[in-house]
Parts: C-alpha cells; structure tokens; sequence
DNA sequence: ATCGTTGCCTGAGGGC
DNA sequence: TGCCCTCAGGCAACGA
C-alpha cells in the first residue's frame, strides 16, 4: 500500500469515494487494531516533519491541554517518532515534549495526502465547494490541524468529542498513560489469571479495564470471549487458569487478525488513507445478535454488561 | 480496594 | 416530510 505522505497533495488522489456514510451498523470504536492501523498509516505523513502552524477549534473538555498551549508549544517542533500505548497515540517530539493522542468513540486521524478520507457525519458534506468535490476541508469536528511548511496536513478529527489530546512537557508523566496496564497485543495467560482473582465483576467488564489489558474495547472482548469459549458475565475469579490462557490467547489473536485485515470500520473506523479494514467480515457474535451462530448455528445473543452491549453464543460459551 | 453509576457529545434511525 | 425520541459508548469521576 502506498504510504499517505506519497500520495500527492491534491484533489484527483481524494477524490475516489472521499465522503462516504455509514453502513447502518451499531457503532463500534477504534480500540487496538484500529489504533495500531491508524498508527502505521499516518506515521509516513508526521514522522521527520517540523510543524509549522497548528489550527484548533475553541477550547472544550477536547483538550486536556489548552489550545493556546497547545498552538504555542507545538509550533516548531520536529515529530521524532509515534508510538502506541493501548489506544492511545504518542507522537515524540523534539526536546522531548510528547502529543498524546486518544480517538475515542469518533476520532479520525488522517493526512490531506490520504487517497480517500470517509468522513462520520454528513454535514462535512456541506462543507465542500463544488469544486473541491472530494476534498477534505476542516470543519467544526475538525479539532486539531497540524500544518506543516510544506506537503500534506495532519488531521484529527472527532464528531462525538470523546476522544482528547493533550501535550506533555519533556520528562512530564500522565497518570492517563501511567495507569495502563500491559498492552492487550502481549497478554499472557498468566497476567490474566493473575488479575482475575478476587475479582468478582464479569470477566467482560474486567477485559474492558484499561488499568489491567489496554486497548481491549468492546467488539474485541465480544470476539474473544467468543474465541475462548467463555460466557462474557462470568464472574473474573471464576475462571480457570486453562481458560485464562484460552482468552489471552483469543485476545492476542483476534487483534493481531484484525491488524492485518486493516481494522475494523463497521460504521465509525475510519482508516487515514479511506481503505476499509475487513474484520468486520469476520465477526462471529458482535452486532450480530438474532444471527445464527456460525460455529453451531444457535442464536446469537445480546446482553448488556458494564452498561454496553455484549454478545454471545449460547450454545458455544459456557 | 472494588463496584456500579453518571455525564460528556452528536448523528443515525425508528416511530408517528 | 419532518420532528421527537432513544440509542451508541471510552473514560474519568463519584459515591457506596
């Protein structure tokens, strides 16, 4: 795939399908894969390149750090690297200070060189002279544009506000970053064990505990527990520790799987450059409630656990 | 310490 | 057609 920054800056390149709507299916939120995807896509656009100028929307709860500080600080600096904690996005600048990214439920990160951009909300629409057809302008949702002396911008989008950004000073700690557990792409079965016990919360909602597994969200522990074989409301200290292993071994499975189709884009996910991840096509249980199972053909069901929905196979979990 | 609840936000979709 | 209502949910804060 050809790297974003590639892609010239200009309207033929976005113009295939750029604003696209949803396909109708409940939303789902970027968590690890998506991450990671988004990640490995938007890094040829920001890495080795000194920001110029940076354009905000006003200040909101958006922003843990002020726009003000935010325009001040970063104007100038060189991004070195961009790493990923769970589902947050760390861009290494240079003298040390750090641009700490979450997106949320709705946030996209994306580069005016993206070969297509799928916008969430219609009303970005609108925003589109007729003769820019295709082609990204920064609207209201547009929260964070980073420009740069030349080439393509850097955009973080986000309809919903969920998402937040905020800016660490050289050696600064985030008790956000700081409170993450061990990142869900190495959980072992023996982490899991450990920090089930005495843990009487479903194991759902346990998996959703970002202090224990981070970047585990809601469709991939649906797919896990799945994968695992084990009822999403089962009390965490009721596990055993074969089907501690089970689980970590699903989780590490169903993220890297998804990884490697590009994420999931059921409905919110939107990858920087537009291409579509494909492991919505491999969902077994999540958004799939009513379905037959495709394993053993018994209903699929859904529940709410932790105050979100949660699906399962009856006949496949016990 | 652990657990459950609440609020932040806005678009989509259903019902009438 | 269009309005109103409900739902979706990551995460932190809060109260029990």
């Amino acid at each position: 795939m050809l790297p974003a920054a590639e892609a010239p800056h200009g309207v033929e390149d976005t113009h295939d399908g750029a604003i696209a709507g949803g396909s109708g299916y409940p939303l789902p939120m970027p968590e690890l894969p998506e991450v990671e995807v988004t990640r490995l896509r938007i890094e040829p656009a920001l890495v080795g390149r000194r920001i110029r100028r940076v354009v905000t929307t006003p200040d909101s709860y958006f922003f843990l750090t002020r726009p003000a500080r935010l325009k001040r600080s970063l104007a100038g600096r060189r991004v070195e690297s961009l790493d990923r904690h769970g589902k947050y996005l760390v861009a290494n600048l240079d003298g040390g200070s750090r641009l700490v990214v979450h997106l949320g439920m709705t946030g996209q990160l994306f580069s005016s060189g993206a070969t297509s951009v799928r916008l969430l909300s219609a009303t970005a629409r609108a925003a589109l002279a007729p003769e820019e057809q295709g082609r990204f302008v920064p609207d209201a949702h547009t929260h964070l544009r980073l420009c740069f002396a030349s080439g393509p911008e850097v955009y973080l989008r986000d309809v919903r506000k969920f998402g937040k950004v905020l800016l660490l000073g050289p050696g600064e700690t985030s008790p956000r970053l700081g409170r993450l557990g061990v990142d869900a792409l190495g959980a072992t079965g023996e982490q899991l064990f450990r920090a089930t016990r005495g843990r009487r919360v479903a194991i759902k909602s346990l998996l959703l505990d970002q202090s224990i597994l981070a970047g585990v969200g809601n469709i991939y522990a649906d797919e896990a527990l799945f994968h695992a074989g084990v009822r999403p409301r089962r009390a965490a200290s009721r596990l055993t520790q074969r089907e501690c292993a089970a689980l970590a071994q699903a989780i590490r499975a169903v993220l890297e799987r998804s990884i490697e189709t590009g994420g999931s884009s059921i409905r919110d996910y939107v990858a920087p450059d537009g291409s579509d991840g494909a492991y919505q096509d491999e969902r077994f249980v999540y958004a799939r409630a009513g379905e037959s199972c495709l394993r053993c053909g018994e209903k699929v069901r859904r529940v709410v656990v932790a105050q979100r929905g949660t699906h399962y196979c009856p006949g496949c979990q016990k």
